[in-house]
DNA sequence: TAGGATTTGTGCGTATGTATT
DNA sequence: TAATACATACGCACAAATCCT
């Protein structure tokens, strides 16, 4: 991976390990979620530790937590592989997180404040710029960012974790399948959505940006597993 | 804590390092939710891994990924704590609760076998018997039991480790609680939603189980509350 | 089949931070 | 305020497992 200066400035100038910790998480859980570790990909503990300009020791937590989280696994004698998503054990997660962004307009809505309005507009732009010049990564980069703007939605915090949780489990599907689908059609539909959803939020009406971005992951699924079928005949 | 032979033997004839982790893993979740390490208890890494007849190093992970389920904290110089368990920190994670077991009952509903049947009889007998003798930590013991037989009325495996994980991070209220309140009054309560959903399993009736189970943790939410207030003034 | 290279798992000593005296 | 005790965080060396030649 790439020497990344600020990356180790950041760690080095981290007060606390929790610090450190959370740093080289996200910073590992963004590169397995945008395919900068394609699944299948075998990290070595001791290149990262040496990139991240720690030991071993507190890399490995990091690790440990992403495998608990089923991004990673370790295996001694062989490494820590990246895992592969398969689209028919996405299904109940799939099923499972319906439900949930449903629940985010229903439990703890919360009326968006200037800055969440800001936030969704930034993404409906950026969605908009994409739809000119389709692009598998910025697309994956965008899916996640529009995650975690939705979930601003709701108050409730553990509603947002267990969210988190699932969507991170899930959103490597798209950049697996992208490639047998139509990007520039996924991309349009994606920013329909989006368009969708931040009128929703405009309006002050949580409860139907969640009945939508349910809606629109069960079409998804449903495009995946339509072109999952198609691909295999 | 106790020598616990058989703890130890277990760890030793373990074969992999992802066994140990889990033997040591769910030894000690399970000691923090029955009350055996009460909140604020300090755990000394060292006395743990002597106890488990381990080096720190692999009883570290099981502290890490505690930590990451909000059962401890760990602090540098300090020690590692166990949470406490606040009810209004609680609220939501109650609230999100109600809603999975709803979804018990209606994503992926599962036919209960014989062995699912079976266990949900014993479960009642224990109740029955837990009422004729109310005791704090049988309580408890048959609350953690019961919560993973439940669980078997769904296929849907992402719901059944969400709902664990929010399941772990609020049990312990009880033992915090029970003592302001009537225990014999409480088991009676519990006796009889565990008796209900019994019956609704044994006719088929899993939507219906997961209905009244989230009617009973609403109400009990709700005595909790009560009496949290009525022992504040 | 055997052996060497490589990887994670483990054990332990040291660094660093906290609380107490 | 300073020193001491003690906890976790960290780094490193070795053990154990796996893979490839």
């Amino acid at each position: 991976m790439k020497p990344s200066d600020e990356l180790v400035a950041a760690l080095e100038e981290a007060g606390s390990a929790q610090e450190r910790f959370e740093i080289m998480y996200d910073t590992l859980r963004d590169r397995i979620s945008v395919s900068d570790y394609p699944p299948g990909t075998r990290l070595s503990e001791e290149a990262l530790a040496a990139e991240f300009g720690v030991s071993r020791s507190p890399l490995r937590k990091a690790l440990k937590i992403l495998e608990a989280d089923g991004l990673l696994q370790s295996v001694q004698g062989v490494g820590t592989i990246v895992t592969d998503v398969d689209l028919d054990e996405l299904t109940q997660v799939y099923q499972l997180r319906m439900e949930l962004n449903e629940l985010v307009g229903r439990l703890s809505p919360k009326h968006p404040d200037e800055t969440t309005l800001a936030l969704f507009e930034d993404i409906r732009k950026r969605a908009e710029a994409l739809r000119s010049a389709p692009d598998m990564k910025i697309f994956a980069r965008l899916n996640i960012d529009f995650f975690h703007v939705f979930v601003r939605l709701t108050d409730n915090q553990p509603l947002v974790e267990v969210s988190e949780r699932l969507f991170y489990q899930t959103c490597r599907i798209w950049l697996k399948m992208i490639p047998m689908m139509d990007l520039a059609e996924e991309v349009a539909i994606f920013a329909g959505e989006i368009a969708a959803i931040t009128d929703a939020v405009r309006l002050g009406d949580t409860e139907a940006a969640g009945h939508i971005r349910r809606a629109h992951l069960s079409m998804g699924f449903a495009r995946l597993k339509g072109h999952a079928r198609r691909h295999t005949l």
